[in-house]
DNA sequence: GACACCTGCTAACTTTCCTTGGCATGTGCA
DNA sequence: TGCACATGCCAAGGAAAGTTAGCAGGTGTC
């Protein structure tokens, strides 16, 4: 019974890196409430729009969160960030499978095929 | 049933900042096969002893490893390494939880009654 | 037209992390 | 004594991430 598919050295790395941020992970339990538009998120969190788009552009690439825009009542665009329901699960094991699949910067990059 | 203690903000991004690193991943990928001593391990990933030094320490610091010093038959001292046997599990439920406990950076902190 | 709100981008600075190389210490063995 | 192996630390350069400030575009309302 697995609980969610083991993911690759490479995304794990990249969606650590990418929550491994406090200003990220308030973004996260933010849209885990309930979703929001940059400029409204800006002010909840109380940093500034500029700020906010890198850490939302990196959210979303690594698939934590995905962008919809919208257009409001008024006519106005907003683009609508929401949290993407992930599961990952961290254990050494875990981890052990993830790194036979981690790319090295600059030799090949066989999987499983190094040691 | 929880599977583990909800960890604190600070906790949380200390540990995903510690794993967010291919050469740390590697570590404790190795060190979950078996323990090893620095020098051994360092040969054994191919990196130099001070790097792994560096890491070793995060992932201490982390609480991710342990480290036992001891002699070896021979009489030299040497620095075994193990895993600890984590389990984190990352999902917006938890990282909302755990955004509560988050310190800023300079004013206050008491853990939820920011809001 | 002026204002308020929304969106995005880029340049530049600061800070942090990563990595290397060198130095120092201790043990056992030929 | 010299070599091989183990431990550790520190300084310094390079690479990457975080942050700010400014500019430019769009729409709707007074």
């Amino acid at each position: 019974m697995s609980t969610a598919p083991p993911p690759t050295g490479d995304d794990l790395v990249r969606v650590l890196a990418t929550l491994a941020n406090p200003h990220r992970l308030r973004v996260v339990a933010a849209l885990a409430r309930e979703r929001a538009y940059v400029s409204g998120l800006a002010r909840q969190l109380g940093i500034s729009r500029a700020l906010l788009q890198v850490h939302l552009r990196k959210l979303a690439a690594a698939g934590l969160v995905t962008a919809r825009l919208e257009l409001s009542e008024d006519g106005k665009a907003m683009n609508y960030y929401e949290v993407e329901p992930f599961v990952f699960t961290l254990t050494p094991a875990v981890i052990a499978a993830a790194v036979e699949t981690l790319t090295v910067p600059d030799s090949g990059e066989q999987p499983g095929a190094e040691r």
